[in-house]
DNA sequence: TTGCGTGCAAAGGTTTTGCATGGCA
DNA sequence: TGCCATGCAAAACCTTTGCACGCAA
């Protein structure tokens, strides 16, 4: 099975990449292409998402308060595959953190526990300074 | 605002606490009751789910293929509140893991960037030894 | 008796699916 | 031309809400 380049698919890959530092929604590609350039229909939009997500381009979050599926852009060119993803519950701002203690995680795991943990997919929510902890 | 006592709302605290090891959906109460006592109000169990929740009594998940939220009783008995879960991506099963390398995560994080994690609604994800990784 | 809790059905929101049409190769 | 991709609308989910009735205190 052949993979068409289209321009809708184009348009919603630019998109992700461009916004690569924060979450994004599937309603939020719809509405900026409602008003900005040529819309997309929804399902394309959905269909597109899985796609990348299969992929490996992009990665999907469920954001704890359950309001949809948040999407980030995490092929060649992002920073977040190896770091941690930190959200705040209160304000909803979204951190990416780097440290070697955070990268000790990952081993320490894996030998101790026996579980390879995806960082990518993994969110840590809390309290972040600005919102007061 | 006085509190009443049902019968309903013993019933899912009930089951909450039977299934204190699992991630639980909405739709596995409505279900469970359904067949083996008395059926329960879909927005009912909802409703005691979200009561439950602000009590603290039960934590809130929503899982990473985002196919609803989950539930977990973390109320007293409950041995979940200061550990990590890990949920695996493949086969799904969730496990506790505690021990002081990881509890150290928690005071790093807020010592050197800030943020004073929840570990109550942090899931990591990734692939278990099972499922070999 | 008071007023919170329940249950049903309807509404709301997100995501998926069916099907005819459009467009890449 | 062949076949995948698109777009629309409808359907399928999960969850919330409105409202009348039930039940705990």
């Amino acid at each position: 099975m052949a993979e068409y380049r289209t321009r809708q698919r184009e348009m919603i890959l630019d998109y992700m990449i461009k916004n690569k530092d924060i979450h994004v929604t599937a309603d939020m590609i719809i509405k900026y292409f409602q008003f900005h350039e040529t819309p997309i229909g929804k399902a394309t939009v959905y269909r597109n998402l899985d796609k990348l997500v299969s992929d490996n381009i992009v990665r999907k979050f469920t954001i704890e308060d359950g309001t949809g599926a948040c999407y980030q852009y995490s092929g060649a060119g992002s920073r977040c595959r190896e770091h941690y993803h930190f959200k705040c519950t209160r304000c909803g701002e979204l951190y990416h953190i780097q440290c070697d203690f955070m990268n000790e995680i990952s081993s320490h795991v894996y030998k101790e526990h026996k579980f390879k943990i995806d960082s990518s997919k993994t969110v840590f929510y809390g309290i972040c300074e600005k919102c007061g902890n």
